[in-house]
DNA sequence: GTCTATACTCCGATAGAC
DNA sequence: GTCTATCGGAGTATAGAC
């Protein structure tokens, strides 16, 4: 990149969405606002509005961002799991966890109901793709239908997302719980519900 | 109660808690504003300082009286649950989804972390209450020490937190359950967990 | 492409009339 | 005990200078 020209970034676009990101993990989204974003990067609260017509497309675009990494998090995960197909996926609930700790863009963000009827084919892309390799492994397990893999996979994310926003809340607080405590908690429960489905 | 004097309530500070839990409901922590809790009620945007010094007391009011509720309907559904101990535990997952559908007033409500430090001794006094019902349905599964109950009363309402939370969303929308299906998945998911612990 | 300045809305909270 | 009126703060978004 060239030198410095006054105040101005060489790619904001890029680093609203990260500090978008870091916003989410401190604050969720109860606390995420464009003008935080503004604030956190220096810049003025006018400045997103050159890269985002409004707070929903930034939102939008995190939540691509979030779909395409917790989905290659979550395929690392299963294949740090070994070749066991419950392992595998029961390791999600484990990634999940850690990747909503560290970025605070879960399930809410990525499939945020304000953004459902959202005319973003990138961002449709990447969601479908994130759940569609769920799936795949829901029915590497032995699920006799598509239907079957659907509640596998949905189980395996309501226990994730239970861990992870209690945890969130502070719901742990008392013996001051690591994120890696919580992770190996949901992996284990959720190994526990897949094994006793009968695959 | 005599005849009506203006506009006046007979209760305002009883129905300023009733609405804030149809307000939760609908629009969750998120949309709720005292403002809108008076706007629901057809009162001044004042009238609720009259009964409540800021918006924390009257959240705290909510929680005291969600802690109080929600107590009440785990232990109905630990006695419909019949005798055996798992299966009462279980049900606490099943009366968690169905009380935080119809109020709105889950963890992040009673528990909320705003309200960590505060001051009131009658709330506290009901969200203890609330756990100390929790971890004797734990122990009675045959837990051998505390911290395993605390453990097992975690799992339970992460199990339902979860399905709640997600149900809330919208993530299971594609096939518009009904909320008795998901609090029967909870109570499952639940079930299974408790079993393999052996218990 | 970023700034300053501004308009609008919503919320929390207070003052003072009745 | 409720009202009207108002203040201050925060957020979304736009206009216009540079």
């Amino acid at each position: 990149m060239s030198a410095d020209r006054g105040y101005h970034h060489g790619d904001l676009r890029a680093e609203l969405i990260e500090a978008s990101f870091a916003l989410l993990a401190e604050s969720g989204l109860r606390g995420f606002s464009v003008a935080a974003v503004a604030r956190r990067l220096r810049v003025s609260s006018a400045a997103p509005y050159r890269h985002f017509p409004d707070r929903a497309h930034l939102l939008a675009a995190v939540s691509a961002a979030a779909a395409r990494d917790l989905r290659a998090e979550v395929e690392a995960a299963a294949e740090a799991a070994g070749s066991d197909p419950v392992a595998r996926l029961a390791a999600v609930a484990g990634a999940y966890v850690r990747y909503v700790h560290r970025t605070g863009a879960g399930v809410p963000v990525i499939f945020a109901p304000e953004l459902h009827h959202f005319p973003d084919d990138a961002r449709r892309e990447l969601t479908r793709a994130l759940m569609t390799t769920l799936l795949e492994l829901a029915a590497a397990t032995g699920s006799p239908s598509y239907q079957e893999a659907v509640t596998l996979v949905e189980a395996t994310i309501a226990v994730a997302h239970g861990y992870t926003s209690l945890f969130a809340e502070g719901f742990f607080a008392h013996k001051s719980h690591a994120v890696d405590d919580i992770a190996d908690r949901a992996t284990a429960a959720s190994r526990t519900l897949l094994t006793s489905a009968g695959h």
